[in-house]
DNA sequence: TTGAAAGCGGTACCAG
DNA sequence: CTGGTACCGCTTTCAA
């Protein structure tokens, strides 16, 4: 309807200039501004439901408080958007507000975003992606203070700093944790090659029967995919018509969609979930993994701290409370993941 | 690094006045601006890479050429993301851009997040919700055109258009989509009552059997939650130890999720889909609808044309290119569910 | 203690 | 056809 109220509505209706305002509402008023004055500005303000308008504060100071997400497919993708939500957390909690951009996996329209944002004078840039992934940073982030969530510059010499997680130890950890429970023949259904994600994942998956001195089966390691069809089969080809003996006693999924095939398998071979073979799933996807029948033990993605570490380390660097004398500090943070132990693995079957 | 050019530096360096440029970047040098200048001045404004500082702009016009988009999770969580998607194509080839605060269903965030979004100016905002649902709508959003998606203003008089899916069409259509392979007995799991959906979804499975004259047997009728073990138990519930002649022949499910919950348990009870049993889920949901084993056959929600629709109607008010000389036209738009036919449902057993 | 004035980067009007 | 100038809303410096 009528429009907002701006600082000289309320210098008129409190009898004082615009630059008396201004002092008051930004906390400059004592020493400046006679008390008296200053009861009748906040007052005036409050009546106006004044609030100072944000593109004229912007151009006047040449920063606006804000921060430009872009998302390679966070928004739209069925994966959960947590590491925005934590990214929103921590900048509302410094006073800073975030806007989101997702250009639907279209990396053409990078650029143009960040123009756009870049434009509207934003404080800073953090670029999120689904999964963990190399990237080619877009030129205009490097005009503002900029950080990587979830993904990283591969280049020999990266400009960025980026907050991964840490995908070895994940994988190694949920490895360990089959390996404790008594399974000695675990296969792993790996994702596919065109993710970061997997090679680690399995890499972890090394590590863990290396240090328990246990060799790794070659042909237990399946490159399957990411859906529910690729873990059925994938346990349909290590399940179906084979002897107990001969048998998996576990199955590591790179992600809970997998474990969703391999339980739908097992579950039609009749053998049941843990007692017959274990199944353990990655990620901690909402409403899959916590809710599936049985609940699926998990190596869950941190994703809201990613989100939190990525802000807090961009907002440090734009406000400059670095802290740290040496402003270049390390290039990477690594967090990690959290195994989620629920009913879908159990002690390895006696034989 | 360094600042960006103005509209100074590239008069400066054509050798013109400011305004001169500006009549020329935006189209309306003919006739005002001689031809040489006119190139000069284009010449600069590539050499210098300018483009004009949108906050600037926007403190000028008036107006920002940005919708603000108000989500209350659909960035966060797993669902519906398409919405936003949807609306974005439009806005950006109608030369709009969209920014998205998402208030991880705290209501409590709504107003703030949309005063935020007024200060800076926003041309138009949306509230797009993940389930359709409806909603106390914020004050602020009167203050400028605006609409809701997947979400409705449920006063008696309300102010705002919305756009939501014709979710009693969808629940008659999968329903019948049953009956006519043969099914009489079609059980129901039908989310619960939290939902402003479930119960039009019922009223659609009621209006299908009272087109066919087939009664609808109350019991069959399972308010049973949203989630994976919802829709195991549910299905554990009709199907277990009871006789094939006491039987659901099928089990519509109001999600996809809980449809995964059905076939778990089918898989268990050693009975086949759809030979012995056909499953319908709702939703259409990426990567679980289309990757199950078998897959699913789905009442698919069309969220992109939610979110097309709704931001057509609110750019359509915000540039009065209303078309219709009634400006109020309808409040309401209702975008039709489509039935995507897969593996998950056959033809009813013969008995 | 207060108010006047400059300027952030544009656009648009109006003399020249 | 061109350049000067006012103004969008706010902060900040500087004189009074």
């Amino acid at each position: 309807m009528n429009r907002k109220a701006t600082a000289l509505d309320v210098a008129k209706k409190a009898g004082v200039s615009r630059s008396a305002v201004s002092l008051v509402l930004n906390g400059r008023g004592d020493g400046n501004v006679a008390k008296e004055s200053q009861d009748r500005i906040r007052q005036a303000a409050e009546e106006l439901n004044y609030s100072p308008n944000a593109i004229a504060l912007s151009l006047r100071n040449q920063r606006s408080r804000v921060i430009g997400i872009l998302s390679d497919e966070v928004v739209v993708s069925p994966f959960d958007g947590n590491i925005i939500g934590g990214a929103d957390d921590v900048a509302r909690s410094r006073g800073f507000v975030t806007v989101v951009m997702d250009t639907e996996r279209d990396t053409a329209r990078d650029a143009s975003a960040i123009e756009t944002l870049l434009d509207r004078q934003v404080d800073g840039l953090m670029y999120v992606t689904v999964g963990l992934k190399p990237i080619e940073v877009p030129h205009g982030m490097l005009r503002v203070p900029s950080v990587l969530a979830n993904c990283y510059d591969e280049h020999p010499q990266p400009q960025l700093h980026h907050v991964i997680p840490d995908e070895v130890t994940g994988g190694r950890e949920a490895t360990e944790h089959l390996l404790e429970l008594g399974h000695r023949d675990i296969a792993l259904l790996a994702g596919s090659e065109d993710s970061s994600a997997a090679p680690l994942r399995v890499q972890g998956y090394r590590d863990a029967h290396a240090a328990a001195r246990i060799p790794v089966q070659e042909d237990r390691i399946f490159m399957a995919g990411w859906d529910i069809d690729a873990g059925f089969r994938g346990a349909m080809k290590v399940l179906d018509g084979v002897s107990p003996a001969d048998r998996p006693t576990a199955i590591m999924c790179a992600n809970d969609r997998l474990a969703v095939g391999v339980a739908l398998a097992a579950a039609r071979l009749g053998l049941r979930v843990p007692e017959d073979l274990s199944i353990m799933g990655y990620d901690d996807e909402t409403r899959i993994a916590d809710t599936m029948v049985p609940s699926l033990t998990t190596m869950a993605l941190p994703l809201r701290e990613i989100g939190r570490a990525a802000m807090t380390t961009l907002l440090d660097a734009i406000e400059g409370t670095d802290g740290s004398g040496t402003s270049g500090s390390s290039v990477e943070t690594m967090v990690p993941c959290r195994l989620v132990t629920r009913e879908s693995t159990g002690p390895a079957p006696t034989r």
